[in-house]
DNA sequence: TTTAATTTTTAGACAAAACTAAAAATATAA
DNA sequence: TTATATTTTTAGTTTTGTCTAAAAATTAAA
Protein backbone atom coordinates (compact mmCIF):
# COMPACT_ATOMS: atom_id res chain seq x y z
CA UNK A 1 0.00 0.00 0.00
CA UNK A 2 1.35 3.42 -0.96
CA UNK A 3 1.38 6.44 1.36
CA UNK A 4 -1.22 8.08 -0.84
CA UNK A 5 -3.53 5.10 -0.56
CA UNK A 6 -3.07 5.09 3.20
CA UNK A 7 -4.00 8.76 3.40
CA UNK A 8 -7.18 8.16 1.42
CA UNK A 9 -8.18 5.25 3.66
CA UNK A 10 -7.57 7.30 6.77
CA UNK A 11 -9.67 10.21 5.51
CA UNK A 12 -12.50 7.92 4.42
CA UNK A 13 -12.37 6.28 7.85
CA UNK A 14 -12.68 9.63 9.66
CA UNK A 15 -15.42 10.87 7.35
CA UNK A 16 -17.51 7.70 7.56
CA UNK A 17 -18.16 8.36 11.23
CA UNK A 18 -19.83 11.62 10.21
CA UNK A 19 -21.65 10.48 7.08
CA UNK A 20 -22.63 6.85 7.59
CA UNK A 21 -24.49 6.67 4.27
CA UNK A 22 -21.40 6.77 2.08
CA UNK A 23 -18.58 9.27 1.95
CA UNK A 24 -18.73 11.91 -0.81
CA UNK A 25 -16.01 12.39 -3.37
CA UNK A 26 -15.93 16.12 -2.70
CA UNK A 27 -15.58 15.65 1.05
CA UNK A 28 -12.52 13.47 0.52
CA UNK A 29 -11.06 15.97 -1.94
CA UNK A 30 -11.56 18.74 0.60
CA UNK A 31 -9.79 16.86 3.38
CA UNK A 32 -6.85 15.87 1.19
CA UNK A 33 -6.59 19.22 -0.54
CA UNK A 34 -6.89 17.60 -3.95
CA UNK A 35 -9.38 17.55 -6.83
CA UNK A 36 -12.53 15.45 -7.11
CA UNK A 37 -11.24 13.82 -10.28
CA UNK A 38 -8.15 12.61 -8.46
CA UNK A 39 -10.37 11.13 -5.77
CA UNK A 40 -12.43 9.24 -8.33
CA UNK A 41 -9.27 7.74 -9.76
CA UNK A 42 -8.08 6.61 -6.36
CA UNK A 43 -11.47 5.19 -5.35
CA UNK A 44 -11.31 2.90 -8.37
CA UNK A 45 -7.91 1.70 -7.31
CA UNK A 46 -8.94 1.14 -3.69
CA UNK A 47 -12.02 -0.66 -4.94
CA UNK A 48 -9.90 -2.99 -7.11
CA UNK A 49 -7.91 -3.82 -3.99
CA UNK A 50 -11.13 -4.50 -2.08
CA UNK A 51 -10.38 -1.85 0.51
CA UNK A 52 -13.59 0.08 -0.25
CA UNK A 53 -17.01 -0.54 -1.70
CA UNK A 54 -17.48 2.05 -4.37
CA UNK A 55 -20.37 2.63 -6.75
CA UNK A 56 -20.26 5.54 -9.16
CA UNK A 57 -22.06 8.62 -7.88
CA UNK A 58 -23.16 6.76 -4.74
CA UNK A 59 -20.35 7.54 -2.31
CA UNK A 60 -17.90 5.09 -0.81
CA UNK A 61 -17.69 2.72 2.18
CA UNK A 62 -14.73 0.97 3.74
CA UNK A 63 -14.72 -2.81 3.58
CA UNK A 64 -13.73 -4.70 6.75
CA UNK A 65 -10.27 -5.04 5.29
CA UNK A 66 -10.13 -1.31 4.55
CA UNK A 67 -11.42 -0.44 8.01
CA UNK A 68 -8.74 -2.51 9.69
CA UNK A 69 -6.02 -0.93 7.55
CA UNK A 70 -7.34 2.52 8.40
CA UNK A 71 -7.39 1.71 12.10
CA UNK A 72 -3.79 0.55 11.98
CA UNK A 73 -2.78 3.88 10.46
CA UNK A 74 -4.72 5.74 13.13
CA UNK A 75 -3.06 3.51 15.74
CA UNK A 76 0.38 4.43 14.38
CA UNK A 77 -0.47 8.11 14.28
CA UNK A 78 -1.76 8.29 17.82
CA UNK A 79 1.01 6.17 19.34
CA UNK A 80 3.62 8.39 17.74
CA UNK A 81 1.81 11.44 19.12
CA UNK A 82 2.04 9.96 22.61
CA UNK A 83 5.74 9.29 22.07
CA UNK A 84 6.41 12.83 20.88
CA UNK A 85 4.66 14.38 23.86
CA UNK A 86 5.70 11.98 26.62
CA UNK A 87 9.25 11.21 25.58
CA UNK A 88 10.44 14.03 23.36
CA UNK A 89 8.81 17.02 25.04
CA UNK A 90 6.57 18.13 22.17
CA UNK A 91 3.40 20.03 23.09
CA UNK A 92 -0.01 18.84 21.87
CA UNK A 93 -0.18 21.52 19.19
CA UNK A 94 3.13 20.43 17.60
CA UNK A 95 2.65 16.71 17.12
CA UNK A 96 0.17 16.35 14.30
CA UNK A 97 2.36 17.22 11.33
CA UNK A 98 5.23 14.94 12.35
CA UNK A 99 2.86 12.09 13.23
CA UNK A 100 1.40 12.39 9.71
CA UNK A 101 4.78 11.23 8.44
CA UNK A 102 5.60 8.71 11.15
CA UNK A 103 2.25 6.92 10.76
CA UNK A 104 3.39 5.53 7.39
CA UNK A 105 6.47 3.69 8.66
CA UNK A 106 5.86 0.05 7.85
CA UNK A 107 6.93 -2.26 10.66
CA UNK A 108 4.67 -4.32 12.89
CA UNK A 109 7.46 -4.89 15.35
CA UNK A 110 8.20 -1.17 15.53
CA UNK A 111 4.68 -0.15 16.38
CA UNK A 112 4.03 -2.96 18.83
CA UNK A 113 7.29 -2.36 20.66
CA UNK A 114 6.54 1.37 20.72
CA UNK A 115 3.13 0.58 22.20
CA UNK A 116 4.81 -1.49 24.92
CA UNK A 117 7.49 1.15 25.52
CA UNK A 118 4.73 3.73 26.08
CA UNK A 119 2.91 1.34 28.43
CA UNK A 120 -0.01 0.60 26.15
CA UNK A 121 -1.69 4.00 26.30
CA UNK A 122 -5.45 4.14 25.64
CA UNK A 123 -5.68 7.77 24.56
CA UNK A 124 -3.52 10.16 22.58
CA UNK A 125 -2.52 13.69 23.69
CA UNK A 126 -5.82 15.09 22.37
CA UNK A 127 -7.89 12.48 24.20
CA UNK A 128 -8.60 10.39 21.09
CA UNK A 129 -8.72 6.60 21.56
CA UNK A 130 -5.83 4.45 20.33
CA UNK A 131 -6.83 1.17 18.62
CA UNK A 132 -4.98 -1.85 19.98
CA UNK A 133 -3.05 -4.31 17.79
CA UNK A 134 -6.35 -6.01 16.85
CA UNK A 135 -8.05 -2.76 15.91
CA UNK A 136 -10.22 -2.60 19.03
CA UNK A 137 -10.91 0.91 20.33
CA UNK A 138 -11.10 1.85 24.00
CA UNK A 139 -14.22 3.86 24.78
CA UNK A 140 -14.80 6.67 27.22
CA UNK A 141 -18.17 8.23 28.05
CA UNK A 142 -17.63 11.90 27.38
CA UNK A 143 -19.72 15.00 26.73
CA UNK A 144 -19.16 18.39 25.24
CA UNK A 145 -18.61 21.10 27.81
CA UNK A 146 -21.58 22.93 26.21
CA UNK A 147 -23.88 20.17 27.47
CA UNK A 148 -22.89 20.35 31.14
CA UNK A 149 -25.36 21.84 33.62
CA UNK A 150 -24.61 24.96 35.62
CA UNK A 151 -23.02 24.14 38.95
CA UNK A 152 -21.38 20.86 37.87
CA UNK A 153 -17.64 20.23 38.05
CA UNK A 154 -16.10 18.19 35.22
CA UNK A 155 -12.68 17.23 33.92
CA UNK A 156 -11.32 17.96 30.47
CA UNK A 157 -10.69 14.65 28.68
CA UNK A 158 -10.31 15.64 25.05
CA UNK A 159 -10.73 18.09 22.21
CA UNK A 160 -12.99 17.77 19.18
CA UNK A 161 -11.12 20.31 17.07
CA UNK A 162 -7.41 19.50 17.05
CA UNK A 163 -6.27 22.55 15.06
CA UNK A 164 -3.15 24.36 16.16
CA UNK A 165 -5.12 27.56 16.72
CA UNK A 166 -7.59 25.92 19.08
CA UNK A 167 -4.92 24.02 20.99
CA UNK A 168 -2.85 27.18 21.43
CA UNK A 169 -5.93 29.02 22.67
CA UNK A 170 -6.32 26.30 25.30
CA UNK A 171 -2.65 26.59 26.23
CA UNK A 172 -3.13 30.31 26.77
CA UNK A 173 -6.11 29.66 29.05
CA UNK A 174 -4.18 26.93 30.85
CA UNK A 175 -6.64 24.24 29.86
CA UNK A 176 -5.21 20.80 29.23
CA UNK A 177 -6.28 17.16 29.65
CA UNK A 178 -7.08 16.62 33.31
CA UNK A 179 -7.99 20.24 34.03
CA UNK A 180 -11.04 20.55 36.31
CA UNK A 181 -13.72 22.90 35.07
CA UNK A 182 -16.71 24.24 37.02
CA UNK A 183 -19.63 25.63 35.01
CA UNK A 184 -20.71 28.83 36.72
CA UNK A 185 -23.20 30.37 34.32
CA UNK A 186 -24.61 29.89 30.83
CA UNK A 187 -25.82 32.78 28.68
CA UNK A 188 -28.83 31.63 26.65
CA UNK A 189 -28.62 34.55 24.21
CA UNK A 190 -25.26 33.67 22.61
CA UNK A 191 -24.28 30.41 24.29
CA UNK A 192 -21.25 31.81 26.10
CA UNK A 193 -20.36 30.03 29.33
CA UNK A 194 -18.70 31.32 32.47
CA UNK A 195 -16.38 28.73 33.97
CA UNK A 196 -13.88 28.42 36.81
CA UNK A 197 -10.48 26.80 36.31
CA UNK A 198 -7.86 26.70 39.08
CA UNK A 199 -9.73 29.40 40.97
CA UNK A 200 -9.76 31.64 37.88
CA UNK A 201 -13.04 32.74 36.34
CA UNK A 202 -13.22 32.77 32.56
CA UNK A 203 -15.85 33.38 29.90
CA UNK A 204 -15.70 31.16 26.84
CA UNK A 205 -17.71 31.20 23.60
CA UNK A 206 -20.12 28.49 22.54
CA UNK A 207 -17.63 27.52 19.84
CA UNK A 208 -15.04 26.68 22.51
CA UNK A 209 -17.61 24.88 24.64
CA UNK A 210 -18.64 22.76 21.66
CA UNK A 211 -15.09 21.61 21.00
CA UNK A 212 -14.05 20.54 24.49
CA UNK A 213 -14.84 17.06 25.77
CA UNK A 214 -15.32 16.59 29.50
CA UNK A 215 -16.29 13.82 31.89
CA UNK B 1 13.98 17.12 -1.36
CA UNK B 2 12.30 13.82 -2.26
CA UNK B 3 13.05 10.50 -0.57
CA UNK B 4 14.63 9.29 -3.78
CA UNK B 5 16.96 12.28 -3.94
CA UNK B 6 17.91 11.69 -0.31
CA UNK B 7 18.75 8.06 -1.03
CA UNK B 8 21.00 9.04 -3.92
CA UNK B 9 22.83 11.61 -1.78
CA UNK B 10 23.35 9.10 0.98
CA UNK B 11 24.77 6.50 -1.39
CA UNK B 12 27.06 9.01 -3.09
CA UNK B 13 28.24 10.08 0.36
CA UNK B 14 29.11 6.53 1.39
CA UNK B 15 30.78 5.76 -1.93
CA UNK B 16 32.89 8.92 -2.02
CA UNK B 17 34.80 7.73 1.01
CA UNK B 18 35.93 4.74 -1.04
CA UNK B 19 36.48 6.41 -4.40
CA UNK B 20 37.69 9.96 -3.74
CA UNK B 21 38.18 10.67 -7.45
CA UNK B 22 34.50 10.83 -8.32
CA UNK B 23 31.76 8.28 -7.80
CA UNK B 24 30.81 6.09 -10.79
CA UNK B 25 27.32 5.90 -12.22
CA UNK B 26 27.41 2.12 -12.13
CA UNK B 27 28.48 2.00 -8.50
CA UNK B 28 25.50 4.13 -7.53
CA UNK B 29 23.18 1.99 -9.63
CA UNK B 30 24.51 -1.10 -7.89
CA UNK B 31 23.93 0.26 -4.41
CA UNK B 32 20.43 1.49 -5.19
CA UNK B 33 19.46 -1.58 -7.18
CA UNK B 34 18.51 0.52 -10.18
CA UNK B 35 19.74 1.10 -13.72
CA UNK B 36 22.63 3.32 -14.82
CA UNK B 37 20.30 5.35 -17.02
CA UNK B 38 18.13 6.18 -14.01
CA UNK B 39 21.23 7.30 -12.15
CA UNK B 40 22.24 9.63 -14.96
CA UNK B 41 18.80 11.24 -14.88
CA UNK B 42 19.00 11.79 -11.15
CA UNK B 43 22.55 13.16 -11.27
CA UNK B 44 21.35 15.87 -13.62
CA UNK B 45 18.61 16.78 -11.22
CA UNK B 46 20.92 16.83 -8.19
CA UNK B 47 23.36 18.90 -10.19
CA UNK B 48 20.66 21.46 -11.03
CA UNK B 49 19.97 21.73 -7.31
CA UNK B 50 23.68 22.23 -6.64
CA UNK B 51 23.88 19.18 -4.39
CA UNK B 52 26.52 17.51 -6.57
CA UNK B 53 29.19 18.46 -9.08
CA UNK B 54 28.58 16.33 -12.09
CA UNK B 55 30.37 16.21 -15.43
CA UNK B 56 29.30 13.70 -18.02
CA UNK B 57 31.38 10.52 -17.99
CA UNK B 58 33.59 11.96 -15.23
CA UNK B 59 31.88 10.70 -12.09
CA UNK B 60 30.21 12.79 -9.44
CA UNK B 61 31.19 14.67 -6.24
CA UNK B 62 29.05 16.05 -3.45
CA UNK B 63 29.08 19.81 -3.01
CA UNK B 64 29.36 21.17 0.55
CA UNK B 65 25.63 21.61 0.52
CA UNK B 66 25.14 18.03 -0.67
CA UNK B 67 27.58 16.69 1.88
CA UNK B 68 25.77 18.37 4.74
CA UNK B 69 22.41 17.05 3.53
CA UNK B 70 23.87 13.56 3.29
CA UNK B 71 25.30 13.79 6.79
CA UNK B 72 21.94 14.82 8.19
CA UNK B 73 20.34 11.75 6.63
CA UNK B 74 23.08 9.55 8.08
CA UNK B 75 22.54 11.29 11.42
CA UNK B 76 18.84 10.49 11.30
CA UNK B 77 19.49 6.89 10.31
CA UNK B 78 21.98 6.20 13.08
CA UNK B 79 20.04 7.96 15.82
CA UNK B 80 16.93 5.94 14.95
CA UNK B 81 19.05 2.78 15.08
CA UNK B 82 20.16 3.67 18.59
CA UNK B 83 16.55 4.31 19.56
CA UNK B 84 15.38 0.98 18.16
CA UNK B 85 18.06 -0.97 20.02
CA UNK B 86 18.19 0.92 23.30
CA UNK B 87 14.53 1.76 23.78
CA UNK B 88 12.52 -0.72 21.75
CA UNK B 89 14.56 -3.88 22.21
CA UNK B 90 15.56 -4.48 18.59
CA UNK B 91 18.77 -6.39 17.95
CA UNK B 92 21.52 -4.91 15.76
CA UNK B 93 20.62 -7.13 12.82
CA UNK B 94 16.98 -5.91 12.77
CA UNK B 95 17.36 -2.14 12.73
CA UNK B 96 18.65 -1.26 9.29
CA UNK B 97 15.49 -1.73 7.25
CA UNK B 98 13.26 0.27 9.60
CA UNK B 99 15.88 3.03 9.97
CA UNK B 100 15.92 3.32 6.17
CA UNK B 101 12.35 4.57 6.43
CA UNK B 102 12.66 6.61 9.61
CA UNK B 103 15.68 8.53 8.30
CA UNK B 104 13.44 10.40 5.86
CA UNK B 105 11.08 11.92 8.43
CA UNK B 106 11.45 15.67 8.04
CA UNK B 107 11.58 17.46 11.37
CA UNK B 108 14.56 19.22 12.90
CA UNK B 109 12.89 19.31 16.26
CA UNK B 110 12.16 15.59 16.14
CA UNK B 111 15.71 14.56 15.45
CA UNK B 112 17.31 16.97 17.89
CA UNK B 113 14.94 15.97 20.68
CA UNK B 114 15.55 12.32 19.88
CA UNK B 115 19.29 12.96 20.10
CA UNK B 116 18.79 14.52 23.52
CA UNK B 117 16.44 11.73 24.65
CA UNK B 118 19.14 9.20 23.75
CA UNK B 119 21.77 11.23 25.61
CA UNK B 120 23.67 12.43 22.55
CA UNK B 121 25.18 9.09 21.54
CA UNK B 122 28.41 9.17 19.51
CA UNK B 123 28.12 5.76 17.87
CA UNK B 124 25.30 3.64 16.50
CA UNK B 125 24.69 -0.05 17.31
CA UNK B 126 27.22 -1.11 14.66
CA UNK B 127 29.91 1.24 15.98
CA UNK B 128 29.48 3.83 13.22
CA UNK B 129 29.87 7.49 14.19
CA UNK B 130 26.80 9.72 14.47
CA UNK B 131 27.20 13.26 13.05
CA UNK B 132 26.07 15.97 15.46
CA UNK B 133 23.54 18.69 14.54
CA UNK B 134 26.30 20.61 12.74
CA UNK B 135 27.45 17.62 10.73
CA UNK B 136 30.61 17.04 12.77
CA UNK B 137 31.64 13.40 13.16
CA UNK B 138 33.13 11.89 16.29
CA UNK B 139 36.25 9.87 15.55
CA UNK B 140 37.61 6.72 17.11
CA UNK B 141 40.99 5.14 16.38
CA UNK B 142 40.11 1.61 15.38
CA UNK B 143 41.74 -1.28 13.55
CA UNK B 144 40.57 -4.41 11.86
CA UNK B 145 40.93 -7.52 13.98
CA UNK B 146 43.04 -8.99 11.16
CA UNK B 147 45.73 -6.39 11.90
CA UNK B 148 46.15 -7.20 15.59
CA UNK B 149 49.31 -8.99 16.72
CA UNK B 150 49.25 -12.41 18.33
CA UNK B 151 49.04 -12.17 22.12
CA UNK B 152 47.21 -8.81 22.25
CA UNK B 153 43.79 -8.33 23.88
CA UNK B 154 41.39 -5.90 22.16
CA UNK B 155 37.77 -4.86 22.38
CA UNK B 156 35.22 -5.05 19.60
CA UNK B 157 34.05 -1.52 18.72
CA UNK B 158 32.34 -1.94 15.37
CA UNK B 159 31.62 -3.88 12.21
CA UNK B 160 32.61 -3.02 8.67
CA UNK B 161 30.02 -5.24 7.02
CA UNK B 162 26.59 -4.58 8.50
CA UNK B 163 24.71 -7.29 6.62
CA UNK B 164 22.17 -9.34 8.48
CA UNK B 165 24.11 -12.54 7.78
CA UNK B 166 27.32 -11.23 9.29
CA UNK B 167 25.59 -9.74 12.32
CA UNK B 168 23.75 -12.98 12.98
CA UNK B 169 27.01 -14.91 12.70
CA UNK B 170 28.43 -12.63 15.38
CA UNK B 171 25.33 -13.18 17.54
CA UNK B 172 25.89 -16.91 17.26
CA UNK B 173 29.52 -16.53 18.36
CA UNK B 174 28.46 -14.20 21.18
CA UNK B 175 30.47 -11.32 19.77
CA UNK B 176 28.98 -7.85 20.27
CA UNK B 177 30.25 -4.30 20.83
CA UNK B 178 32.37 -4.32 23.98
CA UNK B 179 33.36 -7.97 23.73
CA UNK B 180 37.02 -8.56 24.64
CA UNK B 181 38.99 -10.60 22.16
CA UNK B 182 42.44 -12.15 22.65
CA UNK B 183 44.38 -13.10 19.50
CA UNK B 184 45.90 -16.52 20.14
CA UNK B 185 47.31 -17.59 16.81
CA UNK B 186 47.36 -16.53 13.14
CA UNK B 187 47.59 -19.01 10.30
CA UNK B 188 49.69 -17.47 7.51
CA UNK B 189 48.49 -19.98 4.90
CA UNK B 190 44.81 -18.94 4.80
CA UNK B 191 44.63 -16.00 7.22
CA UNK B 192 42.43 -17.75 9.75
CA UNK B 193 42.82 -16.56 13.33
CA UNK B 194 42.40 -18.37 16.61
CA UNK B 195 40.87 -16.09 19.25
CA UNK B 196 39.62 -16.32 22.81
CA UNK B 197 36.31 -14.74 23.86
CA UNK B 198 34.91 -15.17 27.38
CA UNK B 199 37.29 -18.09 27.98
CA UNK B 200 36.08 -19.80 24.80
CA UNK B 201 38.53 -20.54 22.00
CA UNK B 202 37.31 -19.96 18.47
CA UNK B 203 38.75 -20.07 14.96
CA UNK B 204 37.54 -17.38 12.57
CA UNK B 205 38.21 -16.85 8.86
CA UNK B 206 40.15 -13.92 7.42
CA UNK B 207 36.87 -12.61 6.03
CA UNK B 208 35.48 -12.29 9.54
CA UNK B 209 38.70 -10.78 10.85
CA UNK B 210 38.63 -8.17 8.08
CA UNK B 211 35.12 -7.04 8.96
CA UNK B 212 35.47 -6.59 12.71
CA UNK B 213 36.79 -3.32 14.14
CA UNK B 214 38.62 -3.45 17.46
CA UNK B 215 40.47 -1.07 19.72
C1' DT C 1 -41.86 18.22 -13.79
C1' DT C 2 -38.97 20.68 -16.24
C1' DT C 3 -34.94 23.64 -15.57
C1' DA C 4 -30.91 25.03 -13.19
C1' DA C 5 -27.21 24.12 -10.05
C1' DT C 6 -24.15 20.96 -8.12
C1' DT C 7 -21.53 16.89 -7.89
C1' DT C 8 -19.12 13.30 -10.00
C1' DT C 9 -16.93 11.05 -13.69
C1' DT C 10 -14.39 10.70 -18.07
C1' DA C 11 -10.80 11.88 -21.27
C1' DG C 12 -6.57 13.52 -22.09
C1' DA C 13 -2.21 15.59 -20.30
C1' DC C 14 1.79 16.20 -17.14
C1' DA C 15 5.75 15.49 -13.75
C1' DA C 16 8.65 12.25 -11.17
C1' DA C 17 11.23 8.31 -11.24
C1' DA C 18 11.84 4.37 -13.09
C1' DC C 19 12.66 1.29 -17.40
C1' DT C 20 14.65 -0.63 -22.34
C1' DA C 21 17.32 -0.24 -26.28
C1' DA C 22 20.49 2.10 -28.90
C1' DA C 23 24.19 5.50 -29.40
C1' DA C 24 28.27 7.76 -27.69
C1' DA C 25 32.31 8.13 -24.87
C1' DT C 26 35.92 6.09 -22.30
C1' DA C 27 38.98 2.39 -20.94
C1' DT C 28 41.42 -1.91 -22.02
C1' DA C 29 43.82 -5.20 -24.85
C1' DA C 30 45.98 -6.90 -28.96
C1' DT D 1 47.46 2.45 -32.40
C1' DT D 2 43.70 0.30 -33.74
C1' DA D 3 40.09 -2.84 -32.23
C1' DT D 4 37.27 -4.48 -28.59
C1' DA D 5 34.96 -4.22 -24.29
C1' DT D 6 32.90 -1.55 -20.83
C1' DT D 7 30.67 2.37 -19.05
C1' DT D 8 27.71 6.11 -19.57
C1' DT D 9 24.38 8.79 -21.81
C1' DT D 10 20.38 9.70 -24.83
C1' DA D 11 15.84 8.85 -26.60
C1' DG D 12 11.66 7.13 -26.02
C1' DT D 13 8.19 4.44 -22.72
C1' DT D 14 5.76 3.23 -18.48
C1' DT D 15 3.51 3.84 -13.91
C1' DT D 16 1.67 6.57 -10.12
C1' DG D 17 -0.76 10.28 -8.72
C1' DT D 18 -2.00 14.43 -9.94
C1' DC D 19 -4.27 18.11 -12.99
C1' DT D 20 -7.82 20.68 -16.40
C1' DA D 21 -11.73 20.79 -19.14
C1' DA D 22 -15.71 18.79 -20.70
C1' DA D 23 -19.46 15.41 -20.27
C1' DA D 24 -22.74 12.87 -17.50
C1' DA D 25 -25.43 12.01 -13.43
C1' DT D 26 -27.69 13.57 -9.43
C1' DT D 27 -29.92 16.97 -6.55
C1' DA D 28 -32.37 21.25 -5.78
C1' DA D 29 -35.38 24.91 -7.31
C1' DA D 30 -38.87 27.13 -9.99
Amino acid sequence: MTISEENYLKVIYHLSNLSPKGVNTNAIAGMLDTKASSVTDMLKKLSDKELVNYQKYQGVFLTDKGKLSAKMIVRNHRLWEVFLVEKLGFSWDEVHEVAEELEHIRSEKLINQLDKFLNFPNFDPHGDPIPNANGEMPTLAKQLLAEIEVGKITTCVGVKDTSVDFLQYLNKQQISLGTNIKVLEKEPFDGTIKIEINKTVLVISDKIANNLYVK
